[in-house]
DNA sequence: TATATACCTTCACATCTATGCAGGAGTCTG
DNA sequence: CAGACTCCTGCATAGATGTGAAGGTATATA
């Protein structure tokens, strides 16, 4: 029996839960993209992506001071953010300049701000 | 001065600063899209909504036989995400149904892991 | 009405996270 | 070399978060 494996609806089609959970997402995948997400799920990391989505590319202190936060901050987001593959960096003097890693990274930052808009108008 | 505003490259550029802040995303879009991206942060969720990408539509007990857990846990993640405005719900006698909210979510996740993909191949 | 099923909620705890401070490492200028 | 500036890294703590147990609600069936 499925007893344990599905409810009542699963009865009246057996192999739908199967199914699913065999062209499931792998377990370390959505261990990383929960990680990825992660690190999204912080108002200051998201301001500061976005303001890398505006400009293009800056450097810390620039962030900074137009996220309006410490470069502490700023610093320690970028190590989390760079090691998640979220933005690259480029050193040139005492500067290190930041950007989005690539059009992935835009695009759901994009369509991510559309959502939460598009619920603002529903609500 | 914008001596606490900006570094020597700002200096250099000095309206750069000012222009990028002012076109940044508001604090409040930044927690909300924040909040969204915590929610989904997480590995259990992350399978949730992928089984849901996956299935179109799945009741409770079914994803908890697809993802492998509790549906307690599932239960439980469910209002989170539907509070979001990440998933919806449709009652069908004693069973409720959840789907992926609307094209933006799916695309997200789509995205995502296209993103997530490509950094496996590049490490 | 009584019972079983599917789903939801509350609560307490173990765990993890963000934050600010203090100090260090690397780079340019005088 | 000495000083200034930019950026990075530990550490300790206050606060937030996921988890499971126990119990409650709603619906269908006998």
């Amino acid at each position: 029996m499925s007893g344990l494996d599905g409810c009542a609806v699963a009865e009246s089609d057996p192999g739908r839960v199967e199914a699913v959970a065999g062209s499931l997402i792998d377990v370390d995948v959505a261990g990383d993209l929960a990680e990825l997400f992660r690190l999204l799920g912080d108002p200051t990391r998201v301001r500061i992506l976005f303001a890398l989505l505006e400009a293009g590319e800056l450097c810390v202190c620039d962030v900074a001071a137009v996220v309006e936060t410490s470069e502490t901050k700023v610093s320690q987001a970028m190590r989390l953010l760079r090691s998640a593959g979220v933005v690259r960096n480029r050193r040139d003097g005492r500067n290190v300049f930041y950007r989005l890693d690539d059009a992935h990274v835009r695009m759901v930052l994009d369509i991510s701000r559309e959502h939460v808009a598009h619920l603002g108008e529903e609500a």
